[in-house]
DNA sequence: CTAAACCCTACAAAAGTGGTAGAGTAACCG
DNA sequence: CGGTTACTCTACCACTTTTGTAGGGTTTAG
C-alpha cells in the first residue's frame, strides 16, 4: 500500500522513548536524537509539532526538554499517526477526519473498490486506535 | 497512514470492470475509461503492466480490447496492489515481498513501533489476500 | 489499404519526502 | 549578569514519486 513516513517512524519512535523514561521524566532532544539515530534538527521540528497538538511539554534553557502531556496510556497510534502523516484511511472517502469524494467514482454505495477498502480501514483502525504507547512496550512479538 | 495511489485505483477499477462483463469477455480500452472516468492514455500504461504480469491478454487491431486470462475468483486485490503500489507493509522491515531492515533500527525483535504495525500488516493482509475481484462484486457495504 | 486499437518510450508539471541552515528566545549557573 | 545550553521558528532545498501527456510504431479487421 504505502510507507508511513519516516517523520511518523521518528516520532513514534521518540514518543515511545518518552514514554518508557517513566511518568514525569523528560529528555532532551540531543539525547532521543542520539539514542534514536534520528537527524537532531529534524526531531526538533516533529517534537514541535507534537507539542503543537498538545502530546508533549517542553522545558527550554539548560536542563530543558520534552515529557509526556498525557498518560502514555492515553496516547494512541492511531492519534500519532493521524497527527504526522494525516488520514489513515487508504481512500479518501473512507477517511473520517478528512471526508473526500473519489474524484473518479460514480456511486460510493456501489463502489466495490470502496467496499474492499471500508474492511482495511476498519482492521487497521482497530489496531491503532486500540494501541497506546503504554500497550506497545508490552505487546508480543508476532511472527509476519 | 497513506493512501492508495490513484494508479491502483485505476487499475482495479479496470479489472473489476473486466470480471463484470463476464467470463470470455473482453473490452477496449478506451469503453473502460469513459466508463470509469479514467484518463486514456493513462489506463494504456496500467493495462500494459497488468498484462506484462500476467492478468490480462489483450488483442491488437480493430476489435480488439483487454480481457481477464485467470478467473475472478483467482485475483486478489492483494496482488493487484502489490503489483502497482509495492509491498502491501506499512515498514520495510514487515514486507514479505521486498523485506530490507529499518536504517534507524537497532533491535527489530525489540521495536515497539514493529510489533504495533506487524499487527497492521497481518489484518490488512487477511482483508486484501483473501478478497477477490470476483468477492468484490457481492461485498455488503459496511459502515465506516 | 486504411482506420481502429494496442504497444512503447520519453518527457514533465506538481506534490510530497526528508532533511539543512541559521537566527531568535528562554533559562540555568557560576 | 554574562555565557552556555537548549528549545523555537522560518525558510529553503535536493530528490523522488505521482499523475499524467505526447507522439509515434505495430497489428488486425474489413
Amino acid at each position: 500500500m504505502a510507507l508511513i513516513s519516516q517523520k511518523a517512524k521518528y516520532g513514534l519512535r521518540a514518543l515511545v522513548a518518552l514514554a518508557k523514561a517513566g511518568p514525569g521524566a523528560s529528555l532532551m532532544i540531543s539525547d532521543i536524537a542520539r539514542d534514536q539515530a534520528i537527524p537532531k534538527k529534524f526531531l526538533e521540528q516533529i517534537l514541535l509539532e507534537l507539542k503543537r497538538a498538545g502530546l508533549v511539554y517542553s522545558k527550554r534553557g539548560r536542563l530543558g526538554g520534552y515529557g509526556l502531556l498525557r498518560a502514555p496510556e492515553e496516547i494512541t497510534f492511531g492519534e500519532v499517526l493521524r497527527l504526522i502523516d494525516g488520514p489513515i484511511a487508504p481512500l479518501p472517502c473512507l477517511s473520517k477526519i478528512a471526508y473526500r469524494r473519489c474524484m473518479d467514482c460514480g456511486d460510493e454505495a456501489n463502489c466495490e473498490i470502496r467496499h474492499v477498502f471500508a474492511r482495511v480501514t476498519l482492521a487497521t483502525r482497530e489496531v491503532l486506535d486500540r494501541t497506546s504507547l503504554a500497550a506497545s512496550l508490552s505487546i508480543p512479538e508476532i511472527a509476519v
